[in-house]
Formats: structure tokens, C-alpha cells, sequence
DNA sequence: TAAAAATACTCCATAGGTATTTTAT
DNA sequence: ATAAAATACCTATGGAGTATTTTTA
């Protein structure tokens, strides 16, 4: 399981539909399709299913998103907060 | 940023010492010192220091590390709860 | 001088892209 | 019929290991 994965997760659940997370996340359909998979597995458990126009969140998916959303903000609050602070440390 | 990174630091920063922590993390030294420098790259800041007996937290390293810990804890919740549950939806 | 960390290098697994096929409405 | 997802294939980058050197107390 990787924040990688979570967010892409966390993109699809909110879109349902990978097409237009994979835009929103700056990948390729196939890309986030298959870490899509790789999560799947790696729980086995199905998360999301396909539908005509889009997916569609399992139940679990459900109770998985209310899971990562938390991990997700607090990785996006971070990366703010630690991001673009000029340095009061010995150089790098 | 990477959540396998932050729970590399979370172990450094345990630990105090690399070399303990990439025990307990299963990995060799030099992988963990690696993955240390590419965050801390991406950050532009030090989060570590060097001492002769292992290494010590940095002040934005230790706050770092307050705001890493919900995020490690969190993810090894999740991995506990989603984690050998025998699936109820259709096989994937 | 003795731990511990950093560097150099090599290798392989994983992630991503393009092209295409399959699925579902 | 059409939009979306899945699959196949190839490539490239990133992460890991071993061996070695450098650092710090």
C-alpha cells in the first residue's frame, strides 16, 4: 500500500470514473488502472466495480475511503506546511 | 513523498541510529540513508543530523516527525483492518 | 580507533506510457 | 454505438543490495 495509491484511490472514489481521475492526477487511464488492481489485491478485495459510465464503490470501498481520506489530508497538510520554507539549517 | 519514506523516518527518528532502524525495517543501511536524503531533498531542509553514535532530530524534525506519526499509525490500522478479511464480494 | 553514516556502483522490479481490445449501457 | 475500463507490451526510473570510504566522537 502506497500514498500513491491511496490518493489515487481517494481521486477515483470521488470521480467515479477513472478516466477523469487519471486527467485529474496527471496519468494515463491504464496507469491508475492498475494500481487500482494492485490495491485490489494486495487487500483482495474488490473496492470499486465497473459500470457502463463510470464505477462504482463496493461497500468495503465505501468503509476504505472513510479510512484513507485522513491519511491523505494530513500527507497533503504536510506537504504544505514543510514545503517552501527557507532553511534556518546547515546547508544540505 | 512517500508513505514507505515516512515510515523509514518515523523508525530513524525512533531509533536515533540508522543502522537499528534498517534492521527493523529489513532493509540495509545505505537504502535507508538513501531514502532519508531524497526526502529531506525534497524538503529542502535537514530533518537529521549526523552524530558520531547515530543521528539526532533536527527542531523541523521533530515537528516533522509529530506530523508523520497520525499518518505511519493510521496506514498500519488500515493495513490491520482491510488486511485477511475473507472477501464477501465477487471474486476479483 | 571504532561505530555509524555516506558514497559508488550495479541490478532488477515496479510504474508509466501507447496502442488495442473488451465491457457495459 | 459509445464511453469507459481492461489488457498487452515495452521502456525507463527508482529502490535495493554489496563493497567501500568518510565522518564523528
Amino acid at each position: 500500500m502506497t500514498l500513491h495509491q491511496l490518493r489515487i484511490f481517494e481521486s477515483v472514489a470521488r470521480h467515479l470514473n477513472i478516466t477523469r481521475a487519471a486527467k485529474e492526477l496527471h496519468m494515463s487511464q491504464p496507469a491508475v488502472s492498475q494500481q487500482l488492481k494492485i490495491l485490489q489485491r494486495q487487500f483482495a478485495h474488490k473496492l470499486i466495480v465497473t459500470t457502463g459510465h463510470g464505477v462504482k464503490l463496493t461497500e468495503r470501498g465505501q468503509a476504505f475511503l472513510d479510512a484513507v481520506r485522513p491519511i491523505v489530508e494530513q500527507a497533503d497538510r504536510i506537504e504544505i506546511t514543510f514545503r517552501n520554507v527557507e532553511c534556518k539549517e546547515t546547508s544540505l
